[in-house]
DNA sequence: CGGTATCCCCCGCGATACTG
DNA sequence: CAGTATCGCGGGGGATACCG
């Protein structure tokens, strides 16, 4: 592969498998737990399949991954060895840099795929009512395909869609899709962004006011932006 | 930019910039203190003059750079600002990663220039007699242009040659490349490799005998390799 | 020395369709 | 669902020459 640099250096060793596309946020995916195909992939919706699995590949061919056969369905189980765990404390230093950082984020940046992903793994079901809440998202912003989506949750078990699930929501939430990733990632106060009218509530009056709390925010909002 | 990967996430917008061919190692030598064109060139030999200028620039793009201009000289003078100073625990830890997990070498990966330049800022110059002591070293193992090279002490400052620099060698060293880069790295033990006639020294007595602990091998070297 | 400018090739990647 | 296969393009980057 000619990715490589010409040098025995060990950090050229490293960059030349880890700086290939989208490789970094496979690894990140494997990391948080993800294990199947699909669901690696629900959380980089903008990879294409075929890319994917040659990136798992080249993760597998270089002994950071190990692929299993699933027993009982089609497909494989995909788990980081130790050499691919070790790398766990460089991807959360990264994402952090990337807080502190990185390039603001732009129109393009704001895929609500994406979010409805992040935001499934990061809900407060301890906050939440019993059996079942739907979340209905509903963004200007965006392009028309993608300007809802829901999150649901029965009985602490969180999923997204992105298709109308069929359950009436209990809760809408109506906000310009920058608006909400502000709130998202921790650069805005949800509060007294709702104060301003800048996300929008709509439901039972119960559900409105607890919302808020329903949400754990980014894994990273806790971090400031530097500068 | 295309590099872009559509997604908010502070981890994509860190690694869109990182991951871009030769943008670590870059920034790797800008934390090693090298601050001008030629000497960042030096450490990174197989990158192009242009591609560096390109890489350069858009480090400064997002501000992770600083070019000021020399007086009394032609060119800038370049400094990592706060947001890329804040990157070298992650390029560290890459190249830790690296010597521990990274691919092994193979033929392609042997460039003697940067073993040259890698060697001269490794000297452990307090041990090596005063005044002027020069070491060639020739190499199999490589192609013929770049089969030699020398590395010069005068008083603690130390150059590397790619060319004869014209002062009789005090100390010859002759090796396949490969045998010498493993005793650099630090998955060899030189003494052991020079008993094999692995690593062959020519020169007077004392030389000879006192050259092994001239050499510091690599930063990485302490680190063991995994598996 | 310290960069610029140009040219062109190749292949990485995106898109899409397909299959068990 | 869990991947495979194919195809075509765009531009990233390698090589090289140039310039003050």
């Amino acid at each position: 592969m000619k990715s490589s640099y010409g040098q025995y250096c060990p950090l050229a060793l490293a960059v030349e498998l880890l700086s290939r596309r989208w490789t970094i946020l496979v690894i990140s995916r494997l990391l948080d737990g993800c294990s199947q195909f699909n669901e690696i992939h629900r959380g980089i919706p903008r990879i294409s399949p075929s890319l994917l699995n040659q990136r798992l590949t080249e993760l597998e061919d270089y002994e950071l991954l190990e692929r299993k056969k699933l027993k009982g369905q089609r497909g494989y189980s995909y788990h980081l060895t130790e050499g691919g765990l070790a790398l766990e404390h460089i991807v959360m230093d990264m994402a952090i840099w990337g807080q502190h950082y990185a390039r603001d984020m732009n129109n393009e940046d704001l895929d609500p795929a994406f979010l409805a992903w992040s935001m499934h793994l990061r809900m407060n079901t301890e906050m939440m009512p019993e059996g079942r809440t739907v979340i209905e998202f509903l963004f200007t912003g965006v392009p028309h395909e993608l300007d809802r989506f829901w999150i649901v949750n029965l009985d602490g078990k969180v999923e997204m869609c992105l298709k109308n699930p069929g359950y009436e929501a209990d809760v809408f939430v109506f906000a310009d899709i920058l608006d909400f990733i502000e709130v998202w990632r921790g650069f805005k106060d949800i509060h007294k962004q709702i104060r301003a009218n800048k996300i929008k509530l709509r439901g039972s009056p119960d559900h409105v006011k607890a919302f808020p709390d329903w949400l754990m925010l980014s894994a990273l909002a806790k971090y400031k932006r530097m500068k």
